[in-house]
Parts: C-alpha cells; structure tokens; sequence
DNA sequence: GCTTGACTTAGACATTGTCTATTGTAAGAT
DNA sequence: ATCTTACAATAGACAATGTCTAAGTCAAGC
C-alpha cells in the first residue's frame, strides 16, 4: 500500500504506531478530511491516539510536502494527500462534495504583469463551485 | 460615498447606527478584513456595537450580494465589498497582505467535461499566492 | 537491554463563530 | 408629533476548531 508511508519512513521520520495511522487514514484519491475527521477515524484503528498528536502529525505531513492543506469550505482545513500531482478542486456548494481536477491551461500565465503589484507569484489555486450530480436531483 | 448604503437603502434595508458603521467601514479598494477588524474598527466610530451585530451584519451582506466571503487565509473569513466587480486574489504568504487582480482568460473554459464528474459548475475561485514586494526586500 | 531525545498524551487555553433571551429603535400609521 | 410594532442590537453563554504545555512513553541506536 501507501508510497506515503514508504516516503516519509525514506526521509527518516520516526515511525510510530500514531503516525502510520495518520498516514494510513490518509490514503487514497479524492480524499480531503477535515483535521477532526482524521482524528475520529484514526481512534477507531488506535482507540488512544489523542487530538494533539493528530493535530501535530498533520501539521509535519504538510511542512514535509506530502499533504496539502486546503480551505475549500469556510469552516475546518481539509487534509489532501494528493500533493505530487498538481490539482484543482471542485466543490458542491450543497453538500460539500470535493474532487480533483485537473484543468488544462495555465492561470499563472493569465495574470499580466500590470496585475501583480510588484509581487514574486509562485503558485496557483483554482476552486471551481457548482452542484453536484446527486444534490441537482433532489 | 458609498454607493453601498444607497444600494441598501433601495433594497428597503433598515439602516440603523450599528449597519451603517459596518457599512462605512467596509467602503473602498482591496479591503479584505476580517469579522474581527470589521469589529474593532467599528468600535471606534460607536463603541457600544456588539460583535454579535458586526456578525449578523456581514452575513447579511453576503447574503444580499453586496459583499464577498474569501477564505484567502485558514483562519478568519475576510468579507470584500468589491462584489460588484468580479475578480480573484493574490496573497502573501508572509505578511498575508491580498489585492484583488484581474486575470485575462476564463478558467471556467479551462475544465473539460470530462473533469466536471457530472456537476453544474457555476463558480471558480482564483487565488495566487507569492512574496510581496515588501516582504521580498527584508 | 539500556539510554535518550523525540513522540504522545490529557487537558487547559485561544480564537473564531453561533445562538438566545432580552432590550432598544426605525419607520410607518395615526 | 407621538404611538406601535416588527425588526435589530445587546450581552453573554455556547460550540467548533486549533494551539500549547508539562509530564509520561517509546523507537531506534548503542
């Protein structure tokens, strides 16, 4: 399974058992989940894992660039493990839904340089908001 | 000033000290403040305003249209009067400091069906992050 | 199998946002 | 001008999310 876990044990990170829960929680497409989501599912594999540790777990998942965090709802971070392939993302205004898309064109390119104000411009994120299949039919 | 007040005071809002502070401090160009500063910049023009009021009013804003929730940050939402206009974000990873850009080009062309997963996309959100000028000579 | 420094824990704390019951008031009616 | 009344504002409790600390635990190297 998991490159991710193979990944992060390549650059020495200390393995615990926590850890590879985190990391195994995290596994797969389309995943984005919420900090406390991560947590809930975790303590069902390792009943005493704590907030802090999930928390703190996430937290170096990201500073090592293996997780991206992303602020699609207005509410929790959501976690995505995707992060060696560049994507967008696209969310149902009703409920929530959340896929990775892969636009073509490059949007750092549509922003002249009479629109930067000065400004060293490194990276691009593209949320794309409509309905989903199964809220449009209900 | 404002035409925001105008625009409200057509759409039969009941103006009262509190809405029209909130209003006023919401007037101009690349605002992005967040609930709490709409607050303590509206504390000083009437001290006795309450937070649940600067609350109730942005979300009432938003609701009307009038002003933007951008969560350019993870952590407050920003409210942007600039509604009227449409346009995207560029941010500074280190001082956080966000204008609001124009980009040529329509991202909306830019996703295939093919990457639509079967929903009615109504929406993109654009935003660039980088160095600010400011924080790029320190 | 030790030792040690990094990891984990519980829970207090901080920040941001929401809700409720009560009091106040803008704006139309008289 | 004053009255009425529905809508708005208030204080403060509560909720959700995230951060920090002090103390205990353990993975990995010796």
């Amino acid at each position: 399974m998991s490159d991710l876990l193979e990944r992060l044990r390549g650059r020495g990170w200390r393995m615990t058992a926590q850890r590879r829960v985190v990391a195994e929680v995290l596994d797969g497409e389309h995943v984005h989940l919420t900090a406390d989501e991560v947590h809930s599912r975790a303590v069902d594999r390792l009943p005493e894992i704590s907030r802090a540790t999930v928390y703190n777990t996430l937290g170096e998942l990201v500073s090592l660039g293996e997780v991206l965090e992303v602020a699609t709802d207005k509410r929790a971070k959501r976690y995505d493990p995707n992060a060696h392939r560049p994507h967008h993302h696209l969310v149902c205004a009703r409920c929530g839904a959340i896929r990775d898309v892969h636009p073509t064109g490059d949007p750092l390119a549509d922003l002249p340089d009479s629109e930067r104000f000065g400004f060293t411009v490194s990276d691009v994120e593209v949320t794309y908001r409509g309905t989903c299949p199964n809220c449009a039919s209900t």
